[in-house]
DNA sequence: CACAATGTGAACGGCGTGTGAAACGGCGTC
DNA sequence: GACGCCGTTTCACACGCCGTTCACATTGTG
């Protein structure tokens, strides 16, 4: 119900209105992003949707005033024409999505689907996927490529964490302080005995999710470069 | 830079093709997933291209395979004609991002960089880069150009404080001192079987960026004067 | 040419890790 | 309160990587 979406310029295009209206989602249209925190909805903005059709260079201002803001307006989603895709070189960080106008309805309903799925995703992770691990946050379940893992706690707990940061290897002192507690004082060895167990349950096929490096730590899958 | 696409289907559509190589980036084609293994460069894949025009079942197939695998294939882009923009609909997980096809070759152009920019940032990179030399800090990888260098603990260690002050010459005295610690008590002799086995893993391309400086120790580079 | 410094190949051995099993401790049941 | 179960931790041992050292070859320098 909440959906309120920005919209630039003021008036919006025509083609826009009409498919956010058909498509029952509700929008306000501005012409500077100042004053945009008088009619904020109590629930924060859905996203915007910035053309920079007419005016361009007001349209990248507006955009880094909605990313500038406390809570940056996302997603923000670009209408360009076909002469202002170099235009959006450099300038990634403004934008999350674009479309070229003029352009069809049914692409502007399934970019807008796309991108609030996505920061939807982004802001409340309830499930945390790596390849084929699949971890459920909210009921503990834990599953690799279909199959359910029967997991005790502190595996859980070691395989999140571990899963939260893909790539990245972590010592099992700071193993130990993030996921068993600052607090704990106990040998590192139980890392080791819990990624045997993990590497275990995992199976075979998956076990070298959980790499070790030598005199290092743990790490789980791999980033490139 | 090996920048490398995983191309779906095999042959891929023609005017993709076309545009990837004008804009020099390197591509394979495929029409399963399973193989990809063989191919895949040791950098692993930049992304993928799904075109779903010809066979969309099978191309949600190819998707679900490239997510599920230890490392997914990120950002995956699909191509879709007009028709098909319903079935993105709950299949968000399976791309990234989506384009209508026919489409505008700087649209591609546009997509793909703004994706790469996107998974580049999402992973802060914390490396240390000279020239083709690239050590990842995170995930202990190191790689010259492209290539993957399998490095013990001892010989990272020194690779990284060597990268990290590239053309500045240490006596074997400091990197002792430097990168074993302080404490340590040892040959000197040490140093230079890890340097030697450093110039060997870098390739007989890449062996000259570690220099000896006769009686007086390593340095890294050039120094520029 | 002589000597020092460095490259090279190989071997030793320590130490980090995998592995099996036992001990510990909490918690519920009888 | 005693017992047993289960998750966790600790211990002991074996294995193999890899850091270190040595002997010898090669290169460079005065």
């Amino acid at each position: 119900m909440t959906e309120q979406f920005v919209l630039f310029p003021d008036p919006p295009p025509p083609d826009l209105v009409r498919t956010l209206d058909l498509s029952g989602y509700a929008w306000t249209a501005t012409n500077t992003a100042t004053d945009l925190s008088d009619v904020e909805p109590d629930s924060g903005w859905t996203g915007a949707i910035v053309s920079a059709d007419a005016d361009p260079e007001k349209a990248w201002a507006i955009c880094r005033e909605l990313r500038k803001r406390d809570v940056p307006v996302e997603p923000l989603l670009l209408l360009v024409n076909g002469s202002q895709l170099e235009e959006l070189q450099a300038r990634d960080e403004l934008f999350d999505d674009f479309m070229i106008s003029p352009f069809h309805p049914r692409e502007l309903e399934a970019r807008l689907r796309h991108l609030l799925w996505r920061v939807g995703r982004g802001v409340r992770p309830d499930v945390i996927e790596y390849g084929p691990l699949s971890l459920n946050l909210e009921t503990y379940q834990a599953q690799v490529s279909g199959h359910p893992l029967d997991l005790t706690f502190m595996e859980y707990e070691l395989l999140k964490f571990l899963a939260s940061h893909p790539g990245k290897v972590f010592t099992r002192e700071t193993l130990l302080n993030r996921v068993w507690g600052y607090e704990y004082y106990g040998g590192a060895r139980t890392v080791d005995v819990h990624v045997r167990r993990l590497r275990a349950k995992l199976g075979e096929e998956h076990a070298h999710m959980i790499q070790t490096l030598r005199s290092v730590g743990y790490k789980l899958g791999q980033s490139r470069w």
